[in-house]
DNA sequence: GAAATTTCACGAAACGTTACGCGAAGTAAT
DNA sequence: ATTACTTCGCGTAACGTTTCGTGAAATTTC
C-alpha cells in the first residue's frame, strides 16, 4: 500500500513485493537475481505501474543518454533530413536528443553549448557557424562540416570531390564554357570545397569556367544581374551551371524561366545536397546528393564511441550524382 | 582544492567560499544572502567554473524542464516547420525539447509516451495517429490535429473553415464544377474536416462538386486514373480542383501536365497547408494556410500553463487564403 | 546595560536511484 | 557431523541538489 499519491518508488515496489531496496534494483537492470524474487519484483512493479525516475539514475551514474544536437533550423530540407537522421541513429542507441536550433546565430550557439554542459548531456553534435565558438572538453562533441579545434572530429560529405564531379559530369554531358554561382562565406568550412573541386575537375578536363561568388550581404539578385551580363543575341554565353547548394539551383532557375532560357535545352544545370520535394519526391534538379544517412550514422558513432579511442579529426564520406531532370542525360544513363 | 579532477559541486564551492552548502544554494537561485557572502561564492563559483548539475535539480524538483513532441518526422515541410516553431516557443520559456519521430507507426507512438513519461519530462506534445493511445495522466499531454480523450486538450487549425474557404475561393474565381481530392483515412482527426467544410461551401455557393478520396493502400495513380476518366475531347470536366494537401497538389499537377492540361488557364488548384520551397521561398500552389506558429505556440501555452486552469477539449485557429500561382487571381487581388 | 526580538548562515535530511560490504542460508568436502 | 566455502538478498552509503529547523550573532527595546 502506497502512502502518498504520488508516482511510486523503488521503495514502494520493494514494501509491495517484500523485498530489498537493492533487490528491486537488481530486477530492474537485469542483474542475477533468485527467480521467485524477480516474480514478487516484477508483480509489484506492474501492480505499481512503477517507473524508473530517470533523473535519479542520471544522477547516480552521471550519464544522461542525451545528446544535443545544434543546427541552424529544421526548415532548410537538408537540414531537416539531417535532424532526421541523426535522431534515428540516436534512437536505435537507446539515446534522446535535444534539439538546439540556433539561426545561424552565433550567440545562440555558443548559449547552447554552454546549456548543454550545463544539462550534462552525454555529447553534442553541432552544425555550426561562429568561428569563435568555445567547446569545452567535459563533453564529447562532433562537428558537421567544419574543423574547430584539433581535439574535436568533424564529419564531412567529400565536397571537394563533389565539386570535381559536378565538373566532370558537365564536361560528359557535352559542356564547353560553365559557370559555377555561389553565395561567399567568409567562414572556412568544408563545404567551402566544393569551389576548388570544381575548379579542379574543370582544369582536367579543359572545361572553361566563370566564378560567380556573392558576398555577404548580396541578394539572390546579383545572379540575374550576372546572367543578364552574359546573355547575347539572346544566347548564353554558358552551356552549364554549377550550383553551390540545390536551394540556389532553384532560385537561379527560376531566373533563367524568366530571362526565357531554357534548362536542360540552352543550359544544364547541377545542384548540389540531393534536396528533394515533401522529403521523398522528386529531386529539385540534376545534382550532388550528400550522404545524409551515413553523416548522421557516423556522427553518432564517433560521439559516442569509446572515448579512449583515438578520434580522428576529419572524416570525408562520398558524394555520389543523382539525375534530376536538368541535365541531357542519354535515356539509358538516367538511373 | 578540489580532491577529485571530475566536474566541481556545489560542496566545492562552498569550501571553497568558505561558507555553507545552502548558502551556495540560495546564492545560485538568487534568494537573499548576504551581500559578503554573495561575492565570495560568486568568486567561487567563477574560479572552479561550477556549474548545476541539472539531474540533481530534477531529482530534487520533479520538474526537468524539458517537453517531448511526438511527431511522424521532420522530412515532410510542415511537420519540420511544426517541430522549429514549438522548439522556438518552448525555448522562449526556457524549456527543452526532446523529439521524437514516430513514422507513423502507432507502436513507436505508445513507446514513446511510455518513455517520456519514464522519463519524466514535464510534458508531452503529440500529432499522433494511434486511435489506441494510452495516454496516463501523470505527464501533461496536448494533442494537435486529433481529440484523444476528453482530458486531453486537441490544438488545430480550423480545418473546417479552410475547407469551406476553398471552395468559396474556387467559386470566386469562376470555377462551376470542381472536385476534391484526398488521401482517405480511417481515422477521425481535424484534417478530415476540410472535406465537410468544403462541401458545405460548395452546396453554399452552389458549386457543383466531385470527390475522389483515395483509401488505404492506394497509390496516387489512383488520380492519375480519375482524372483521365474526366476528360472528355481533351477538357478536364473540372475548373477547380481542391486538394487536400499541397503535397497532393504537388502531386496532382505534375499528373495534370502530363494530361497536358494546363495550370490555372484550363483547371485551378488549390491546396491546403501552406508549404514553402526551402522553408521560406517560394509557395508550391494557391493555398489555404495553417497558422502554424500559433498552433505551436498555443499548443505550448496549454500545456504549461498551471494544470488548476481549465483546459478547452479543443482549439481551433483560424486558416488563410494564399495565392500560389495556381489560381486566375486578378492582378490586384494578389496578395 | 540586560532582555527580547530579529536576522541569517549553518548543516542535516530528503529526493530516487545504484553499488557494495555483510551476513545468513545452503552446499560441498573431509 | 563439523568445517569450509559459496551464494545471494539485505540494507546502508553515496550521487548533487533544495529545504527547513536550529542557533548564534546582531539589533532593538525598556
Amino acid at each position: 500500500m502506497r502512502k502518498k499519491n504520488s508516482t511510486p518508488t523503488m521503495k514502494d515496489v520493494a514494501l509491495e513485493a517484500g523485498v530489498a531496496l537493492g533487490t528491486v534494483s537488481k530486477v530492474i537492470n537485469g542483474l542475477p537475481v533468485g527467480e521467485s524474487y524477480r516474480i514478487r519484483v516484477e508483480e509489484a512493479i506492474d501492480k505499481l505501474n512503477y517507473q524508473v525516475n530517470s533523473y535519479a539514475q542520471g544522477l547516480k551514474a552521471s550519464k544522461t543518454y542525451t545528446v544535443a544536437l545544434l543546427i541552424p533550423n529544421t526548415l532548410n530540407p537538408f537540414f531537416a533530413k539531417l535532424t532526421y537522421q541523426i535522431n534515428l541513429s540516436l534512437i536505435k542507441r537507446k539515446y534522446r536528443m535535444m534539439l538546439c536550433t540556433t539561426d545561424f546565430d552565433p550567440g545562440a550557439e555558443q548559449e547552447y553549448i554552454m546549456m548543454a554542459q550545463q544539462n550534462k548531456v552525454d555529447g553534442i553534435i553541432g552544425l555550426t557557424y561562429n568561428p569563435d565558438l568555445q567547446v569545452g572538453d567535459n563533453v564529447p562533441f562532433v562537428s558537421i562540416d567544419r574543423s574547430i579545434g584539433s581535439h574535436i572530429p568533424c564529419i564531412a560529405s567529400d565536397h571537394f570531390a563533389g565539386g570535381q564531379m559536378a565538373a566532370e559530369k558537365l564536361a560528359d554531358l557535352g559542356c564547353k564554357n560553365v559557370a559555377f554561382l555561389r553565395i561567399g562565406s567568409s567562414l572556412s568550412n568544408e563545404p567551402n570545397k566544393r569551389k576548388a573541386g570544381f575548379e579542379n575537375g574543370c582544369l582536367a578536363r579543359n572545361l572553361q569556367y566563370h566564378l560567380k561568388i556573392l558576398q555577404d550581404g548580396d541578394s539572390i539578385h546579383e545572379f540575374e544581374i550576372f546572367l543578364t551580363e552574359h546573355i547575347h543575341d539572346g544566347k548564353l554565353d554558358f552551356d552549364g551551371l554549377f550550383c553551390v547548394t540545390d536551394y540556389i539551383a532553384y532560385e537561379v532557375m527560376k531566373i533563367l524561366k524568366k530571362l526565357n532560357i531554357k534548362v536542360p535545352d540552352d543550359v544544364q544545370v547541377i545542384g548540389f545536397d540531393g534536396i528533394q520535394m515533401f522529403g521523398h519526391s522528386d529531386y529539385i534538379c540534376s545534382t550532388i546528393i550528400q550522404p545524409v544517412q551515413d553523416i548522421a550514422e557516423m556522427c553518432v558513432r564517433i560521439l559516442l564511441q569509446d572515448n579512449t579511442a583515438a578520434k580522428p579529426p576529419l572524416i570525408c564520406l562520398p558524394v555520389s550524382y543523382k539525375y534530376g531532370g536538368t541535365t541531357k542525360e542519354s535515356a539509358e544513363r538516367q538511373d
